[in-house]
DNA sequence: GATGAATGAGGATTCATTCAT
DNA sequence: AATGAATGAATCCTCATTCAT
């Protein structure tokens, strides 16, 4: 079961599959969730998930999975460039976090994970060791070159480079719990966060701040 | 149903319910959790939690309203004293949440509210009114007071209090999901939080900090 | 359990728990009433009905024990008057049963021995003993008498006083499940079932009726 | 859920589950009737049940439309005939009561009619539009033929077609709870009913009727 | 491979009955 | 005697999983 696809076909199905499993696990939670509605929404029987997935659980793990790595591929490629500077780079980091993981479904995967991630200790290590420690390792070396080149003041931020990523995680949960209640702009948000990293003089509100009238 | 208890031993056993459940919620999730496996935790019967709470979306309703407002008050109370400085406050307001919060089963709560707020409106409502709301309020408070001191540098940080906070959140979600994998030290992390806010000297690493041997 | 009652008050007590049970097992069947709605009904605590009654089957038996006896009673004392012509007294009859069967909680009653009894041997035995039979007899001597004077043609009637009742049972019937869809005039009905009896010409339509115009 | 049935098999299945479901309702009653038990009796598991019905209450209003129809068609076809007299004709009607209702598991359905009609105010509307309503217009149509005949004297009995079904009932219901306390002829008894109808003389005792023996 | 009908273990909830107060 | 909180067996219903077609 659960074999490698053998023919395109198979593999559409089973990205059918793994979809919509995403939209109702995200929706419901792991346990609430229905492998029947999973099944309606990918267009295929319930006994076909068995054919591509061992159970529901498999379905699941291999969910989080599989939309894990493209992203800090990604956030690799960018972090190669040499000569880009610290704040440039974290921005450029925040904004494909923006556009690439909340703008889109991957946010839900996040979600899960977060959520359900307590309960599957599977999932918690393999986020760990592909997605949480490359991207700690990587903002480390952001960090060390900002440091080095005095774009970021406070070298401690090396051994904690989670507070470097914690807006992030605070705008994936706002996001999610209170977003319709008290929605916060985000991309501002993180922008003032880039600027506490690199103690850049601060930008908001603009007319009215001392310090930078500072020649 | 689900009135308000008439005896001392009607409020412990309520208690005592209430515990059960949110060991068996936080351990399971919502939906996972079975009554069952409360009612044996809290050593009563399975009709019994019917006499307390109405159903088990009213128990976990109950629960999640509960433990809330604690801790709120402790920090709002904290933050009265008119001439505490700012980092002094703020690392006042971390040793609480490490020790009232990550140190206690209202982690177990937080998370909660995190994993389940989505699918509860209401509880993500409660949550934001009560809890997040004034939570907020009072960080801007604080940082209102910090900003104009000359101990916080970051005025637009008043715009986004959650900056504060992020790092609170990153240790909840990290102690839930990574401790044992990557232990971090949560202490000394929240410090240099507070050191990048205050935009302090960077403390760390001590021996080979060159701002720190300077004279 | 269950013994004579001491008191006039535990009498009083006794027959408010019946009435409401009464009023419970009517309107939801036996299986379906809760003996909480009982006690809240006879405004007694659930504990207090097991002090009167040993058990939800005890008192179901109880109740319909209880009220049976009074109305064959009194039809037994109007036909000891010895001269009332058949038509008359069978009129008589089916007056006391719309008025006092029908007219009452008594329909009730007889509604749950109808629908409960094939579950209740015990109690569709107590009926037929205490209330059929003796119905039956009373009804039989009637026909007989009317017989003999020419009131009634039919002599077979005595073999089956079934057939003198049976407009009774429908109207108790009717009255339950379609009076509120086809209202019917139950004391015309059971006139013209009188009328059929005892071969009088027809009443009705009354002013067409040829037969009744003859001088 | 409960769609039609796409093939025999499945067609068979649903017979033999409201197969099973008529005698556990009419065994217990619809609120003591077990799903368990009627799985059981149909062979099949717990959660086919819903596979065809929706719930309980969907499966006993099912059960009850279900085998209404196909007497009241008989009747109507058989009082199509118009050269047959009325006494005739209601004797052909009592006898198919007897074989096609009394003689068949379609007593139980009536008798669930009755029992649980006064809780389902659905079925007693259905029972009422589909089979009561529909009965009582082809009996007046009998009886106004009987009437203008001569055969029926009373032509009041076109108001209450009710009167010529209400032994009927009585054989329904007696059948149920007193026939192995004191048995009846119910043949007998039907056939004494339709000579009141008809005013027919007398046929019991048949040696003794002094009408029979005029000349 | 694909289907979806069938299965039955599992869980929320109810309610007759008990019993400590 | 009276109470009503507590009990837990009983029952409806769901849904992951299987398997005949």
């Amino acid at each position: 079961m659960a074999g490698k696809p053998r023919s395109a076909q198979q593999a559409a199905r089973r990205d059918e599959i793994l979809k919509a499993a995403l939209a109702e696990f995200a929706a419901h939670g792991f346990e609430a969730a229905r492998l029947d509605d999973v099944a309606k929404r990918a267009g295929v029987a319930k006994g076909t998930l068995y054919l591509y997935f061992a159970d529901k659980t498999a379905l699941f793990e291999e969910l989080v999975r599989t939309a894990a790595a493209p992203v800090i591929e990604r956030l690799a490629d960018l972090s190669e460039a040499p000569d880009v500077p610290a704040p440039l780079l974290l921005a450029t980091f925040f904004e494909v976090f923006r556009t690439q993981v909340l703008g889109t479904d991957r946010k839900l995967l996040l979600r899960l994970v977060l959520s359900e991630g307590p309960r599957f200790p599977e999932i918690a290590a393999f986020y760990h060791a592909n997605v949480v420690s490359r991207g700690m390792a990587l903002l480390r070396k952001v960090i060390a070159r900002g440091v080095a080149r005095g774009e970021i003041k406070n070298a401690a931020l090396e051994q904690y480079p989670q507070l470097v990523m914690a807006p992030a995680l605070v705008a994936l949960v706002w996001d999610g719990l209170f977003q319709t209640l008290e929605p916060i702009d985000i991309a501002e948000m993180l922008k003032t966060h880039i600027d506490l990293l690199t103690q850049s003089p601060t930008r908001y509100p603009p007319p009215t701040d001392p310090e930078r009238s500072l020649p």
